[in-house]
DNA sequence: AGCACGCCGACT
DNA sequence: GTCGGCGTGCTC
């Protein structure tokens, strides 16, 4: 339906959400009204896509992305969305985004249309009651239909088929016949709005003053950021509740970053209690139909605050006035595959270019975060006081040197008995180990044979309630033999090294009475997760088992002990990113014991008492591991004191990655205070059967890495059977 | 990201 | 002889 070229045209710049080197130009209907941040459909080869009109030539002089091809042979719009256009300030976002992380602004822009069908109104549904004309043949299943749909309501066809247990088919044929008549349903689900007095909490002085600060920031309406940087258990969620309830008040959207595992049925329960209604949520399981809705909602302005994922940065909020972002120093914030980022930087890139303010919440910050607040860029509220006076839990080692448990068991004697102890008392205690699974690996005791996933470098984790071999890096899993495939001796493989699913086996064995429950996320899936917490908060459990998941931030009031299987898990890699990684988990574990009247316990097995993380752990002395871990980054030119890119090239043949790595090396350009290492095979070497070599670029501080990667990367050509991706601040520094 | 085009092996 | 495997490259 190519119209003619005349006068009446405008050429604009559509960016599409592809991979694509730059916008592409297309023509347009002046009458089209398009503006700079339009979503619009147009054709894209044999097919049509949806875009957004990054620029539009202004009167005779054409924006600065050239069309390379002749007016005469460009396309025409095809459609423009009646939705609101996107912000101008989400538009900057997504270039500094782009530019940010080397990628593709297009690749950005896909993050941001999650949901095109959003795009369009959702089209109004249509509900059925009985009170047409008597069918000619009545069948059971149609008896059962008319029955289940008696009372005059109107109900939706697929609604009424699973009600009378009968297929879609015999509801679609009482419509045809005129026996259940349609109505337009009206439009369900609207967002209500939040009321930020709907239920106030009483704050203790100290929270009361951290959220003074925050609300007057929120008054301010200009970008600041601050950390709330409080012990476990002190309040910081209603203390970044009234900065919510503030931007609330101003009119303005308010976004609640969580890492996903928090995104619980308890906390949203908890936001309804304060503000009267859910928020909007955004997260990767949300239904079709949900993302739709809340997508809509945002970008109407009917949603007043999300609580969501990482990904809900990328969200067209209308007018977004706050960003909090909880549990900030959590590794879950980092996006690793496509577009790399991480949404706690990001977030405060957001508020920059929106000018609002942005609040990290931490009990264990990271430590970027805290060199920030020591230059002054942040601010800084703290909350130093538990709740009703409860204090932090004793932590106390066990040293496994010389107490540890017997060959084969490991649950150590005085963990032992303080858990008789606390199960005694009719308290809680939590057992914690970051392994899923029964044992991270199997060998054979007769040829030494090891477990291994054909696809990737890393052993298969044995699941023995499952009687699997999983792997935890791809989906392959396979039924346990009994017998070595290597030398094919019989019951000759042995299970090395605990999972929570060991330590597990081995409480039963100790504490036959106890209830049990193990939290991992493999063994809880969805409501059952949350059903299992609720166990927990409501004492029908006395022994939890658990995996990292224990320690978001969910309330137990019953705890009272918490031991930790292995502390020293992430020492020793020499990473010093792992060993921030380890103190904070610690410490937020340990923080679950004894929150209310009950003083809680700790205690640490490990092999490493004298390490600067357990001994800050010991003292209660967050500063002492704090001053400790800047001092060595500082030494080494690591974050925050330096910067750090790392490429990281895969393909399907390990030589091929190599040889292609080792040749991207040595065309490194020069420059000074640059040092590129490697390439050395990526921390798992393998994944999914594709090779992984790795590039690490270490720089100064000052010291623009973009630039540099681009001199470097762009005249280079890929073999197109490999891929390069660029992780600006990659989490692990090795 | 799709989708077409194109150049090689095994099938009715 | 064709069907179809997925490598390669283009899309305003």
């Amino acid at each position: 339906m190519a119209k003619m070229g005349t006068g009446e045209d405008v050429c604009v710049q559509v960016l599409l959400p592809l991979a694509l080197p730059m916008a592409y130009s297309y023509l347009a209907d002046v009458r089209l009204g398009l503006v700079p941040g339009h979503y619009v459909r147009v054709p894209l080869g044999p097919r049509e896509m949806v875009g957004v009109v990054w620029s539009i030539e202004d009167d005779g002089r054409e924006a600065e992305e050239q069309p390379k091809i002749s007016r005469e042979r460009l396309k025409y719009v095809a459609e423009r969305f009646d939705t609101p256009p996107m912000p101008d300030v989400q538009r900057q976002f997504v270039d500094w985004v782009a530019a940010y992380t080397v990628s593709a602004p297009g690749a950005v822009l896909r993050m941001c249309l999650r949901s095109t069908e959003a795009l369009s109104p959702p089209k109004p549904q249509i509900g059925y009651r009985t009170g047409g004309v008597e069918p000619v043949r009545l069948t059971p299943q149609r008896l059962r239909v008319l029955k289940a749909a008696e009372g005059g309501l109107l109900w939706r066809p697929a609604d009424l088929a699973e009600m009378a247990g009968v297929t879609a088919g015999v509801v679609r044929g009482l419509i045809e016949a005129g026996t259940l008549v349609g109505e337009t349903l009206p439009p369900l689900e609207v967002f209500e709005k939040p009321e930020p007095r709907a239920h106030q909490v009483l704050l203790s002085s100290e929270q009361a003053e951290a959220a003074r600060v925050l609300r007057s920031q929120v008054a301010a309406r200009k970008y600041c950021v601050t950390l709330l940087d409080g012990v476990t258990g002190s309040g910081k969620t209603e203390v970044y509740f009234e900065a919510i309830a503030a931007t609330l008040e101003r009119g303005k959207q308010a976004l609640l970053l969580l890492p996903e595992i928090a995104l619980t049925k308890g906390f949203l329960q908890r936001f309804e209690k304060r503000f009267g209604v859910r928020p909007a949520e955004w997260h990767s399981g949300l239904t079709a139909s949900a993302r739709q809705r809340v997508w809509r909602g945002i970008a109407l302005g009917q949603a007043r605050v999300v609580v969501g994922a990482r990904s809900s940065l990328f969200l067209p909020f209308s007018d977004l006035g706050l960003i909090v972002v909880d549990e900030e120093h959590d590794a879950a914030f980092k996006q690793e595959d496509g577009v790399i980022y991480h949404a706690r930087d990001m977030a405060v890139v957001r508020g920059a270019l929106g000018d609002f303010p942005v609040v990290l919440s931490s009990a264990t910050p990271g430590l970027e975060t805290l060199v920030n607040v020591d230059s002054g860029r942040y601010k800084s509220v703290q909350l130093t006081r538990r709740h009703a006076g409860a204090s932090f839990p004793a932590v106390e080692i066990i040293d496994l040197k010389s107490d540890g448990p017997e060959p084969h068991k490991w649950i150590a004697p005085r963990l032992v008995s303080a858990i008789a102890e606390t199960l005694g008392n009719g308290e809680q205690a939590l057992l914690f180990l970051n392994r899923r699974g029964y044992a991270p690996l199997t060998l054979c005791r007769s040829c030494g044979y090891r477990f291994k996933c054909p696809d990737c470098d890393a052993w298969l984790v044995e699941h023995r309630f499952r009687r699997q071999l999983h792997c935890h890096h791809c989906g392959f899993h396979n039924a346990r033999p009994e017998e070595c495939p290597a030398c094919h001796a019989e019951a000759s493989l042995v299970a090395c090294g605990p999972g929570v699913e060991r330590i597990a086996e081995e409480a039963v064995e100790l504490f036959p009475e106890a209830r049990l429950s193990i939290l991992s996320s493999d063994m809880t899936r969805g409501r059952t997760l949350s059903e299992m917490i609720t166990d927990i908060a409501e004492r029908k459990v006395d022994l939890i088992i658990g995996t990292q998941l224990v320690a978001k931030g969910h309330h137990f009031p019953g705890l009272t002990l918490v031991g930790v299987i292995d502390a020293d898990i992430g020492f020793g890699q020499g990473d010093p990113r792992a060993a921030e990684r380890t103190y904070q988990i610690l410490r937020q574990v340990a923080g679950r014991a004894g929150r209310e009247d009950l003083p809680g316990r700790a205690l640490l097995q490990t092999y490493a008492p004298e390490h600067p993380a357990i001994e800050a752990l010991v003292k209660g002395d967050r500063a002492a591991f704090y001053d400790y871990e800047r001092e060595i980054r500082d030494r080494s030119g690591f974050p925050p004191f330096g910067r750090l890119a790392s490429i990281i090239l895969s393909g399907p043949s390990q030589p091929g990655v190599e040889r292609f790595a080792k040749s991207l090396a040595r065309v490194a350009p020069l420059a000074e205070g640059v040092r590129v290492l490697g390439p050395a095979p990526a921390p798992i070497a393998v994944i999914r059967g594709r090779h992984r070599y790795r590039l690490l670029v270490k720089t100064k501080r000052d010291f623009n890495m973009q630039k540099y990667l681009s001199q470097w990367l762009h005249p280079v050509k890929v073999p197109s059977n490999l891929r390069l991706s660029i992780d600006i601040d990659p989490q692990s520094f090795f």
